[in-house]
DNA sequence: CCTGAAATGAGATCAAC
DNA sequence: GTTGATCTCATTTCAGG
């Protein structure tokens, strides 16, 4: 699949703003707004554009505590048992299989710290976790929006 | 700040779908069109929706490989400087001051291995940065669209 | 304070070109 | 790709709880 410049700047706009008007996008990238419609169907119905959602603050919602843990697995464990397995916990956000001496990460938010010892407790005691190793999050420096325009290198 | 368990309840239907309708959410949650209104403006003033945005797969726009990148700094780095370091960055979509060896965590999107090696390079060279520790993702377990709804302990 | 109902204007959507 | 018709939805205003 290839991604047309304009297509790329409609996601673009998309990304900066999610609610945006298809005119007002339209109007960006020099298209009326049946035109830049179509294009997002289309890049809807390809996989490029999966869906929309509503960006928020965790604080603001209560959760103050936040954290990347590792996972330290036992020798065959299967991402697929690793996602079934995390997936179960609603702190986690995202989780990742990854090269190097753990077997994944899990970016996890919790109410407080105590909510999080409890989510680390859990989480270590899953069968095939061996050892996990946490990172407590201070402050968030950068949140791009999605995923940023294409670069070169 | 105190969220309505009906608030709560909108905040999920926009994870779920950025672009639903007030209509649509007021039927989900037994609302009317401008009451959900209402309450999303409230929500966006008081700043626990920061925005909308579009969801997109990095691979369909071109980015094959991901990383979670250490940076360890120099003695005292204020994490304004380290913001403002990898700001200059589009390739960084995330970055975080956390506990540990480490003083920040840095998620990055390149377009493949060769570009995130001069991406590296060019993190690695920031005055600041005494040396890096990478991790690649090898494949994405989870992505939770924002943040889950409220979870007790 | 909150809600829902009605009116109005903007945007989504479809047809035809 | 566009323009133009139509229909839905967003948004405002108003009245009631």
């Amino acid at each position: 699949m290839r991604l047309d410049p304009l297509d790329e700047r409609i996601v673009a706009c998309l990304l900066d703003d999610g609610r945006a008007s298809f005119a007002e996008i339209g109007a960006k990238v020099g298209l009326s707004a049946p035109a830049v419609k179509r294009r997002v169907d289309k890049l809807r119905q390809n996989g490029a554009i999966t869906g929309f959602t509503a960006k928020v603050d965790p604080r603001a919602l209560g959760w103050t505590t936040e954290a990347y843990v590792e996972l330290y697995c036992q020798g065959k464990t299967s991402p697929t048992t690793i996602k079934a397995g995390v997936a179960k916990f609603p702190e986690v956000v995202t989780a990742y299989t990854v090269t190097g001496d753990a077997d994944a990460i899990v970016h996890l938010l919790a109410a407080d710290m105590k909510h999080f010892e409890s989510v680390l407790e859990r989480i270590g005691a899953e069968p095939y976790v061996i050892r996990t190793k946490s990172v407590l999050v201070l402050s968030q420096l950068l949140d791009r929006p999605g995923y940023a325009s294409p670069a070169e290198s």
